[in-house]
DNA sequence: GCCATCATGAAAGTGACATTCATTGACATT
DNA sequence: AATGTCAATGAATGTCACTTTCATGATGGC
């Protein structure tokens, strides 16, 4: 699905007449290869020991660029930045975050979901997204 | 029960060692009073016609102090601004918001609760708090 | 290879919050 | 009422995570 993805990428940026470089491509295995929900700090910081030349206005832009093209998406967990996760087409998912060692685990309830349509629907709101992050400690930090 | 809070704050304060002034008490019946999902920067400036002389730091700081005491919660819905809504004791709840006019409304929903606990018990997640926000088209903005 | 465009990255700008510090105010004690 | 002590205030400044600018460099259609 790297490669998938990539195709997704190099589809959205010759449709937008955007260019293909070095750093675009180096941005981009990096992204994929790494653990989701990275913050662009994070990636930054892993790009410049093998790529010391690329600099973070551009780990920023092209950030933004995964997301526009639909292959990442922008989260905010309330630590202060925002983080980038991979996205798939046609999936969603929530989350478990831990408060303490910051692991972030994903879920699905097709349940939750639809009572969310309902009470939705009860307010005449015409839902977009919604977001629902549990906060609580991780089973490793209970312990 | 604005008088209610006026007491739990004043136990706080009091509790902690810490002075009445004439801006805690102006600020907290300014935000009593106010819509629920203020900003920092709407009190300051809703306080601002009346009493020119308060700061925005001292703002800042009695909002904090609200929410130690337990009659104000802050919120991010991303736009970027920090907001605090009233809390009462015991009282949980969830959120609509509206992406073109920015309307909040209020949700509970027990049986969502209810699987979220079951959730978080299944990966072992010892629950402390959760956000659940549904954007979207408020019933107005649909029109 | 030429050249109109786009991309890059160091640096500067932005905005919302957070802190500093000199001064003021609250209130317990004379 | 005056004093002493320590917390509170607010103008100014600092912080931090973006976000934008602009001079320079790279890309790719011809
Ligand atoms: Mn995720
Ligand atoms: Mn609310
Ligand atoms: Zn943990
Ligand atoms: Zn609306």
């Amino acid at each position: 699905m790297k490669r998938a993805k990539k195709k997704v990428f190099a589809d959205f940026m010759s449709q937008k007449g955007l260019k293909s470089t070095k750093q675009r491509d180096i941005i981009l295995d990096c992204f994929l290869s790494s653990d989701r929900h990275l913050s662009i700090e994070e990636l930054y910081l892993k790009l410049r020991s093998k790529h010391p030349n690329i600099g973070y206005a551009t780990v920023y832009r092209t950030l933004k660029l995964f997301a526009e093209a639909g292959i990442a998406r922008e989260m905010q967990f309330g630590d202060g930045q925002t983080r980038y996760e991979h996205v798939s087409e046609g999936e969603h998912h929530d989350h478990l975050v831990c408060t303490r060692c910051g692991h972030i685990e994903e879920f699905e309830n097709e349940t939750i979901e639809k009572l969310q349509d309902e009470v939705a629907d009860s307010r005449g709101f015409l839902i977009e997204r919604h977001r629902l992050e549990i906060y609580g400690l991780c089973a490793n930090c209970r312990k």
